[in-house]
RNA sequence: GCACCCAUAGCUCAAUUGGAUAGAGCAUUUGACUACGGAUCAAAAGGUUGAGGGUUCGAAUCCUUCUGGGUGUACCA
C-alpha cells in the first residue's frame, strides 16, 4: 500500500513540483477514523510555499491521477493531514504476494550488494559467558539476521585476546587449584579466578597428566588447557542459542603482521602522539576528552586502545560498508578514542555503528543477583538458557530496546505462564495448523479467487498488518532495533487471535472458507519469518 | 567532579524517530464456548510521560536547568 502511495506522489510532482523537494513519509495513523494512511507532506510545504497547509493540501490531491478501485477516499484534516482510505477489496491482494514469496516475503533487496561486518561477544576465554554475554550475543547476531533480510551479506565476527594479564591470571588459578587437589598447602588469592569451572579444568589435567605438571610454568599448559576448555564451552553455550561466527579474529595477528607498530609509526608522523614517563601517550585532549591516554605502557605493552584501533583498520580493510559493533554499556568511554583514533587516520567513521546495550539485572525472588566473573557469583548463560530454553532467552533478550535496563525475572520466566509472548506467538501458529490440518481433512484448499470477500473488519486489520511486515524489517535493519520485530509480530498475533474468535475459517461457505484459509496459511508465513529472523523456533503445534 | 545511558499506568515495557485522542501484557473488576486448541477474546478501570523552562502549526521524543538511578572515568580488556 505504502508503495502505491510513493508512486502516486511521484507521478504527482510532475503536475506540481514543490513536491519534490518534500522528504516524503506515511504513517499509519493511531486512530482508525483517520485512514489506512496519512501524510503530513503539506505541512512540511508551508514554510516554502507560504500557504495555509490545507490549501497545499488540496492542490496535492488535485495532482492526482486516482484509481477508485484502489484509492476509495481522501480526506485532508486537522492542520493538514493527507489521509488515505484504500479500497477494501484492493487489501486483500498481500495474501497472493504472500503466498508466492512464502519464506521469502519481507525480504527485501534494498541493501543488495552490500557487506557488513557485526562483531559481538567477543568476551576473552577466561570463563563462561554470562547472562550480560547473552543479550550481547543475541542483539549482534538478531541485528545480523535482519541485516541479511534487507539484503546485506554479513560477516559474525568474534574478537579475542588470548595474551595479556587477564589470561596469566587465569593460568595462574588452574594451577593453584591443580596444586591444591594434589594436596599441597596453597591458597588461591582473592584477585584470581574462584569459579568451580577452574577446579574442574585443573582436575582434567591431574587426569591426563597426574602430578607431572608440577614444575611447569603457569603461562604455559596451564594457561593452554584453560583457554582450550573454556573456549570450547563459549562456542557450545553460543551454539546451543543458535549463534555462530564465521570468522574469530586473534589480537595476536595484529602483532604478527606488524600492524600495531605500523599504527603506531603513523600516529607518530601525525604529531599524534608524545612520550611522558616512560609511556606513550595518545593527545586525546585535541579531540574534546579530559584526559591523554596511555596507548604503549613502560612496559612496552600496548593498552587495549592502540590494537583496537589497529583491529578497526583491518575491518575497513576488508571493505565493508557497514561496521556493527556490540557492546555492553560498561565499554561507552572507549569506543570514542577508537573513534577518533580512525578519523585521524582518515577513515569514514559514520561506516562504525557502535551499538551499546544496558546491563541485564537478574531477579530471583525479587532480589538483585550481581555478577562478576572473577568472584563466580554470577548466573552464567548456560544456567539460564537451562533453565527457560533457547527459544524464551531469544525472545526476552530481543524484546527489549537495547537502551533500557533490563529486568530479567528467573522466577517469571521459569513459570512459562501466559505472561510470556513467546507462547503467545507459538499459539497462533499452534491455532494456524490445527485448522488447517481439519481443513485437509474435509477437503478444503486456500483459493485466491475470492479474497475480496475478506471484509469484516477483522479481516481488513489483519491484512493492513501483514503490509507492514517487510517496512518494519527495514527500519529494525536501519536503526539496528530487533525489539521492532517482537513488537510488530505481538500486535500480527493480536490481530489472528481477534480474528479467530470472530469469525470461523471452517463451517461457512465454501468460497469465504477457501479465502479465509488462504489468509491464515499468508498469517502462518509471516509469524514463521519473523519468528526466524528472530532465531526463536517455530512449532508447528506446542 | 566529568562522560555516556535511563526515568512513561500499581509492575514489566511500547509509541512508526517531531504528528492527530500516549498504547500493550501482567495484576484488579466484569463478561464470552453443546462449533476450527480458553496458553484465547471482549469490556471497565488505571497517566500532569520524574520536575521546571525553552524551540514550533505540533514535544514522551529536540535544547536547557534541576532531581533520582545505571555504567564508566587504569600504564585492566
Amino acid at each position: 500500500m505504502k508503495k502505491y502511495l510513493y508512486n502516486l506522489f511521484a507521478k504527482a510532482s510532475e503536475k506540481y513540483p514543490g513536491l519534490k523537494n518534500v522528504s516524503l513519509s506515511f504513517e499509519v495513523p493511531k486512530v482508525e477514523s483517520f485512514g489506512d494512511y496519512s501524510t503530513n507532506a503539506a505541512m512540511l510545504l508551508t514554510k516554502e510555499l507560504k500557504k495555509n497547509p490545507r490549501i497545499i493540501a488540496q492542490e496535492i490531491i488535485d495532482a492526482f491521477e486516482l484509481d477508485k478501485n484502489v484509492i476509495e477516499k481522501i480526506e485532508i484534516a486537522g492542520p493538514g493531514f493527507i489521509n488515505f482510505f484504500f479500497n477494501p477489496a484492493y487489501i486483500p491482494g498481500i495474501v497472493k504476494e504472500i503466498s508466492s514469496k512464502v519464506d521469502n516475503f519481507g525480504k527485501s533487496d534494498i541493501n543488495t550488494g552490500k557487506t557488513a561486518n557485526v562483531e559481538f561477544v567477543s568476551a576473552n576465554p577466561t570463563g563462561p559467558l554470562t547472562v550480560g554475554h547473552g543479550r550481547n550475543a543475541i542483539l549482534g547476531d538478531t541485528v545480523a539476521n535482519i541485516l541479511e533480510w534487507t539484503g546485506y551479506k554479513v560477516d559474525r565476527e568474534y574478537y579475542f585476546n588470548n595474551a595479556g594479564r587477564q589470561m596469566r591470571v587465569l593460568g595462574e588459578s588452574v594451577k593453584y587449584r591443580y596444586l591444591q587437589i594434589l594436596g599441597d598447602d596453597v591458597e588461591l588469592p582473592d584477585t584470581h579466578y574462584q569459579g568451580e569451572y577452574i577446579k574442574e579444568i585443573a582436575q582434567e589435567l591431574i587426569d591426563e597428566k597426574q602430578d607431572s605438571l608440577r614444575d611447569e610454568t603457569a603461562e604455559g599448559i596451564f594457561k593452554a588447557k584453560a583457554e582450550e576448555v573454556i573456549f570450547k564451552d563459549i562456542k557450545n553455550t553460543l551454539e546451543s542459542l543458535n549463534v555462530i561466527h564465521n570468522l574469530f579474529y586473534n589480537e595476536d595477528s595484529l602483532y604478527k603482521e606488524g600492524k600495531i607498530k605500523a599504527l603506531l609509526k603513523a600516529f607518530g608522523d601525525k604529531n599524534l602522539i608524545y612520550e611522558k614517563d616512560g609511556a606513550v601517550w595518545f593527545k586525546f585532549t585535541e579531540f574534546g576528552k579530559e584526559n591523554d591516554k596511555v596507548i604503549v605502557k613502560a612496559t612496552g605493552e600496548p593498552t587495549y586502545r592502540l590494537p583496537d584501533i589497529a583491529y578497526h583498520i583491518t575491518k575497513f580493510e576488508r571493505n565493508y560498508d557497514l561496521i556493527i559493533d556490540v557492546f555492553g554499556s560498561d565499554h561507552n568511554d572507549t569506543y570514542p578514542d577508537v573513534k577518533i583514533g580512525l578519523q585521524e587516520m582518515g577513515y569514514d567513521i559514520n561506516k562504525v555503528k557502535v551499538l551499546i546495550h544496558q546491563f541485564v539485572t537478574i531477579l530471583e525472588d525479587g532480589e538483585i543477583v550481581k555478577m562478576s566473573t572473577r568472584k563466580a557469583n554470577y548466573i552464567t548463560l548456560d544456567q539460564l538458557i537451562e533453565e527457560v530454553g533457547k527459544d524464551v532467552v531469544r525472545y526476552f533478550f530481543n524484546m527489549r530496546d537495547i537502551s533500557s535496563h533490563m529486568n530479567f525475572d528467573l522466577s517469571l520466566a521459569k513459570k512459562q505462564s501466559d505472561e510470556n509472548p513467546v507462547f503467545y506467538l507459538q499459539y497462533a501458529l499452534a491455532r494456524i495448523c490445527s485448522v488447517l490440518n481439519l481443513a485437509e481433512k474435509v477437503i478444503l484448499a486456500p483459493s485466491y479467487e475470492h479474497l475480496d470477500l475478506l471484509k469484516t473488519n477483522e479481516e481488513q486489520q489483519l491484512l493492513k498488518l501483514l503490509y507492514k511486515f517487510e517496512e518494519e524489517i527495514e527500519i529494525a535493519a536501519s536503526l539496528c532495533e530487533p525489539h521492532r520485530i517482537c513488537n510488530y509480530l505481538e500486535n500480527l498475533a493480536t490481530g489472528f487471535h481477534r480474528f479467530y474468535t470472530f469469525c470461523r475459517v471452517l463451517g461457512v461457505e465454501k468460497e469465504l472458507s477457501e479465502a479465509r484459509i488462504a489468509l491464515i496459511i499468508a498469517v502462518k508465513i509471516v509469524i514463521k519469518n519473523g519468528l526466524t529472523i528472530l532465531g526463536v523456533s517455530a512449532p508447528d503445534r506446542m
